[in-house]
DNA sequence: CCTATTTGATTGGTCGGCCAAGCAATGGGG
DNA sequence: CCCCATTGCTTGGCCGACCAATCAAATAGG
């Protein structure tokens, strides 16, 4: 109808310039802002390998680590226990995972990547590269290790105000300390 | 537990790996995880208050801007046209949020917040401020408009790259007073 | 030894969020 | 004037993610 402006503004100039994105504001909004649309992109980026958007995160540290304990790869990734369990099952029953009880603590599960699974590793690998490149598309080295920096200072913040008032457990994977 | 040894792998140190930064995908991993715990964040602040995380983006837009199409609100959140019926529809039923059709346009609707809702206003923003502040505690100011301005960046980077393979109009929600 | 607490995992429920289809109304072109 | 593409919204399905509550097993305490 009518000459739609709005994809004119969007259109390369208009958002090229994106100032106003930038002075938007809070922070807190563009995190929300950026986090949605970085989980699209990696959608997009995974859809083709069967996957979709947080479980090459578990797989991810499967493949690196072996077979595992199932609360261990909670607190590796930080997930809630019964996300990580739905995730397992579905993971299962695509066939990228296999779970068996742990002979040592029968409550306990061992959570492994089966050898099918193997064959993905290098496509999501290359799929990361291919959303991190995406994501940092016109940023510098320079800025990049600056963005991971603050990334991080902000997540150790988050991170200890919840433990504060939440009294969450949380192991945080490879979270809080050594700031480098 | 079993005497399983701490993982503290490689991974935790983005700094360590500056080279191949790119190929592990700091940065991307540090989105997903600083977004999850701002989430849960959000979701503390707001429970008080009866707002599930997510919903306080759309009463904004409607406190600050009357009653609105709901395509309008969709391209200014930038959600999918489901999400938000299905968002609207809740906030609807909590009274937070009123629906009529379109006189001009019989398949359209009007959206608007409630006059009961406008109590929650102050609460809503005194809320993310207060989270702002728990996402930036410890960051110096020029470190956060640094951030800021970084993930504006990354901002337009991921949307331009979604636009490309997927087809995208764009709203980019902006121009409002927000204090920082 | 037998009970309390803690730990490991699961189920149920709800919500945000996406995609893919599906209508209903609008409006442009033949 | 009618047909057809477009627009606006809704439904259904699925997945990620949370919380709350539950059950089973292991361990600490009396």
């Amino acid at each position: 109808m009518t000459a739609e402006p709005v994809q004119e503004s969007r259109a390369a100039s208009g958002c090229a310039a994106a100032p106003s994105a930038v002075l938007d504001g809070p922070v807190s909004h563009a995190i929300s802002r950026v986090s949605r649309l970085h989980r699209i992109a990696a959608g997009r980026v995974l859809r083709e390998l069967g996957l979709h958007p947080g479980q090459e995160f578990l797989m991810m540290h499967l493949w690196d680590s072996g077979a595992v304990r199932q609360s261990e790869l909670i607190k590796a990734v930080g997930l809630d226990p019964s996300t990580v369990t739905k995730m397992l099952q579905r993971l299962e029953h695509a066939g990228h995972v296999r779970r068996r009880p742990d002979p040592s603590d029968r409550r306990a599960s061992l959570v492994e990547a089966t050898d099918a699974s193997r064959g993905l590793l290098v496509e999501v690998r290359r799929a990361w590269g291919e959303l991190e490149r995406q994501t940092l598309e016109g940023l510098e080295a320079a800025e990049c290790a600056e963005l991971a920096r603050l990334l991080g200072k902000v997540e150790t913040a988050l991170w200890t105000e919840l433990a504060r008032g939440g009294g969450a457990d949380c192991g945080a994977a490879s979270g809080e300390p050594d700031p480098c």
